[in-house]
DNA sequence: CTTTAGCACTCAACCTTTCTGAGTGCCAAT
DNA sequence: ATTGGCACTCAGAAAGGTTGAGTGCTAAAG
């Protein structure tokens, strides 16, 4: 069933004045709209319709309505505006995207702080891995007597490291032998082309630095396998600035009790295929203490088999339209600077330029 | 002026109370202790004189007493008694206390994550560094085509790796050659003593790897200036756990907004030297947002030249005793973790296994 | 058939008032 | 010095009253 065009009107203009305000909006409100030009009773009998629908709800029988779940979801499929960035907000974009480390989880965390600040609101970044990873670069360092580190440069330009002590004392000439085998012989394997076989083999050539073989495997194995980055959730406080946490700090903690890492870092598949930005609306969100919550993410490229989520997380009353806007900014421009050349060079100027606000 | 043994006895018995309770302390309640045999009234009056002291406050006329900051502070120093950790709490903290990750960042994040979540409230985690910082390793690696990976292992085994992309392109070749000068020149040395001199006569030696001479350089010395690692704060929303943040979620966020990373990364330095734990006691606190709010800070080993720091955050009425005992368990074994040999061998049990809650 | 003015009705939010009881301070007796 | 007793205080809960934004419905007008 199709909503005529007043309906759609009166429905978008309710999302957009509630988002703003938190309140439930009235039949005045919308009738002294400057391009409504019908009256409020008309608006009144229209939204009683919408209400039969269950686009709209009200909170109680003598308050304004608010936009239910499926309202929302509406709004966001049909009638949702792109929100243009103004100048300014396009300026301090940019300020904020000179990221200033070049190490990739701090540039992922730094990000998600970002995209917080500017929109207000917790954010969380994740790096999936898209195809199967291989490892690019193995390299033994001594850091002392029995103690060594091992960095291992994974596709995806992602570097890991970890500190090895072993009971036994290698030599720097034994891991320099054991870093050129390593190097020779893993380099390109995806985890289940590492084969017992292999690891014999490897092992056999090691010498004195065979005790650290398996250390060294193991360690590469488990990062090869891992899908996805760190999580990187930020800015949970900002929920508290939400009027509908003002008093009801129990129900934000609530919901950042049940948003853990664990729960993010299933999210990055949620993301359909097609189109970077998704929805989750409310209940759409399968856990229940996340019904009043809602989840807008991106996608955005990283290059050589890795994917960026980005994503923001607030009340359903969120504005939807402004934050994918600032979203598909931050994915649009992040993209670029992970894969052109120098990652220092501040993105271009004048996208969305003309003001609106 | 001292306090006589029967004023001491009913400040502690306030403040334990106080502090499991959030409810203002009366002379009743203190007149039924166990171990207290005199009257409410006698209780009283010392209780008048201890507020006469500016040891304790009314929160208004007929209601009981709590705390001042002076009080906690009295506490703190002279009236606090020990807490032994059950065999419970010995063997959950044991059981966190198996680290997975042996990056050190993200050892020092779990570690933030860790205290948080056994004290149940809001904890950071900083490495700040003794000593002179320098460089031990240095390496490059190849990461495709005008894009190569710089790993820079630092005094203290610490890791830090930066992607640098180049418009002109580097034979893998010649990359080997100048991580070679950077390790024979630059290793062992202080920011300052890398002089322009020096940085001459690498960049002459780097052969057509040179334009990249700058960029490593400037990062080495970004990372060896840089006294401390990063901040590591978790776990804000355990404050919405307390109760005197139940309705006013935006004081929670206030405290928040205030105490940020560079806030914190500041918190070290107050640690005195001797005794490796402080109190910042709610006024004591210098920014004013924080003066409800308190700090237990402990210092922690991490070997050259590095040294930890694990705080927690909290309203002022927080028990110190379980605090401190659960950080000082802490500290303990993550010292003898991060220095003996295998990290991954869990702390000796058998600490404080007698019972008491 | 659609729109609108008008009116009775509803109900959360706010204010005011009253009530209650935990807790104090002080005094006189022990 | 300690204690029982008593008058006093005052925050917080409970109960009642008022307000006003907003609705649904009806009947008249377009």
């Amino acid at each position: 069933m199709e909503l005529t065009d007043r309906q759609k009107q009166i429905l978008r203009a309710i999302v957009d004045i509630y988002v703003s305000t938190a309140e439930p909006v009235g039949s005045k409100a919308i009738a002294a709209l400057p391009d409504v030009d019908y009256s409020s009773a008309t608006i009144r009998n229209e939204m009683a319709e919408l209400t039969q629908l269950g686009l709209l709800e009200q909170p109680h029988t003598s308050a304004g309505r608010i936009p239910s779940p499926a309202g929302y979801r509406l709004y966001i499929d049909e009638l949702m505006q792109d929100y243009r960035l103004s100048l300014d907000e396009t300026r301090s974009l940019n300020e904020a995207l000179e990221l200033k480390s070049q190490e990739f989880d701090k540039m992922m965390s730094q990000v998600g702080k970002l995209v917080s600040q500017m929109t207000n609101l917790p954010a969380y970044t994740v790096a999936t891995r898209q195809s199967e990873a291989v490892a690019r670069h193995f390299d033994l360092i001594m850091a002392g007597p029995g103690s060594i580190i091992l960095v291992l440069m994974l596709s995806g330009d992602v570097v890991k490291n970890k500190l090895v002590k072993l009971p036994v004392s290698v030599t720097e000439a034994e891991l320099k032998l054991l870093s050129a085998v390593l190097n020779a012989s893993l380099t390109d394997l995806t985890a289940e082309e590492i084969t017992c076989d292999l690891l014999d083999k490897i092992t056999r050539s090691a010498g004195a630095a065979s005790p650290l073989v398996p250390l060294v495997i193991d360690f590469t194995l488990e990062c090869l396998r891992r899908q996805h980055g760190d999580v990187h959730l930020t800015g949970q406080m900002r929920l508290l600035g939400q009027p509908e946490y003002k008093d009801a700090a129990g129900k934000a903690q609530e919901v950042f009790e049940t948003l853990d890492e664990e729960m993010i870092s299933n999210l990055p598949a949620v993301l359909p295929k097609d189109g970077p930005v998704h929805f989750l609306v409310g209940p759409e969100n399968v856990a229940k203490e996340l019904k009043d919550t809602s989840v807008v993410m991106m996608r955005f490229d990283i290059g050589e088999g890795m994917q960026g989520t980005i994503g923001v997380v607030g009340p359903t009353r969120m504005d939807y339209a402004k934050i994918t806007a600032k979203l598909g900014y931050f994915a649009e421009n992040l993209g670029r600077m992970f894969q052109k050349t120098n990652p220092n060079m501040p993105p271009a100027l004048g996208e969305g330029t003309k003001d609106k606000e």
